[in-house]
DNA sequence: ACAGAAGATGAACTAACGCTCATCTTCATC
DNA sequence: GATGAAGATGAGCGTTAGTTCATCTTCTGT
């Protein structure tokens, strides 16, 4: 073992620098300056880029959590369609819930917005597998449009909007599922 | 007369401001520097401060061009129907004209985002009573869904994804507008 | 308990931005 | 032309936000 194990302050820093930023950006949007991080963490300034050479770093790492949390979701939904449960049913239930998390969430309508982005990491591809899955379950169940696709519902994600109030996030989900179902075979 | 006649440089002045402004404004968007600004204009910074006391006031004044651009293409498709018109197609006419113009056009895309906002001024009264008449005509020819209002329009303006391929806006608005179309009665 | 490396600190630096104002220039008037 | 007010100029102010680094502290291995 060449390296020398690392200090315990060490580790417990980076682990309020990382809970410090997910509430600052879910509050203030990315925009928060690295000092009030720094200050939410309980740690200089000069912590934060011991462990995150720069503000895109530490951003990205937050956004990436997310983006994690919402594959696990689809991934779950994926394995519940295949158990048996109603597609459509479990396609408006994903879909709410992240249209609803991203409503006062700046992290998660960023994390959405990274989808959006076309630098494909491994979760990026995980997720655009998970969802080709679901999309195409929910296609031969005969509840979606012939011609849906997956790229479909990342547009969904990007274009959610994030800003309006309740009814209106509620409304536009509506809408949109309703063009996803037109046309559609009906189910058995 | 009480006042003296507006000098010629200081008319032209201003006319270079507002072009140099709209110009920039597109391109790069609202974050442009007031510097940046002078410079396209070929005029210091101290004369765009005597033109619009702030950056606000500025980059209002470019909004609020295209915003009223965007009323009167509304208007003119109002009248149009009213004239015997396919609501259907003259719908998702301004519509497309809309996503296309506001794409890689950044002024376009803030008057969008203005709109959205609820700052009622005459301008922003005259857009909603013109998508009001709009959708009432459409959904009285039922070719929209029966309770289609001028605020899932407004939400769609709101919306449109402006930083997408133009094959994923179009995708967009197909869904959209077969969202908005789900369930009508169907044209006479 | 000690040495030394890993880590933490925060004042200060840099760059960018909106905006001001003392000074100089240019046009309208007579 | 001459005059003076309207207008133009641009260096610089105040602020904000990301980043650096010389210095001090704390933990780990022996």
């Amino acid at each position: 073992m060449p390296h020398r194990q690392q200090r315990v302050d060490a580790v417990r820093n980076r682990a309020r620098i990382m809970a410090a930023a997910r509430g600052q950006i879910t509050l203030h949007g990315p925009d928060v300056g690295m000092n009030a991080i720094a200050a939410a963490a309980g740690v200089a300034v000069g912590t934060l880029y011991r462990n995150f050479p720069t503000k895109a770093d530490l951003v990205g790492a937050v956004v990436n959590e997310h983006v994690e949390e919402m594959v696990l979701d689809v991934e779950a939904t994926v394995a519940r369609v295949e158990g048996g449960a109603p597609a459509l049913a479990e396609i408006q239930g994903v879909t709410t819930r992240f249209v609803e998390s991203s409503a006062d969430n700046h992290a998660v309508k960023a994390a959405a917005q990274q989808l959006g982005a076309a630098d494909y990491g491994p979760l990026e591809q995980r997720a655009f597998a998970a969802v080709g899955r679901l999309v195409s379950l929910a296609r031969d169940a005969g509840v979606l449009r012939p011609d849906a696709s997956s790229e479909d519902f990342t547009m969904l994600l990007t274009t959610a909007p994030t800003d309006q109030p309740p009814a209106t996030r509620a409304r536009w989900l509506t809408l949109f599922l309703d063009g996803m179902t037109a046309g559609a075979r009906g189910p058995a």
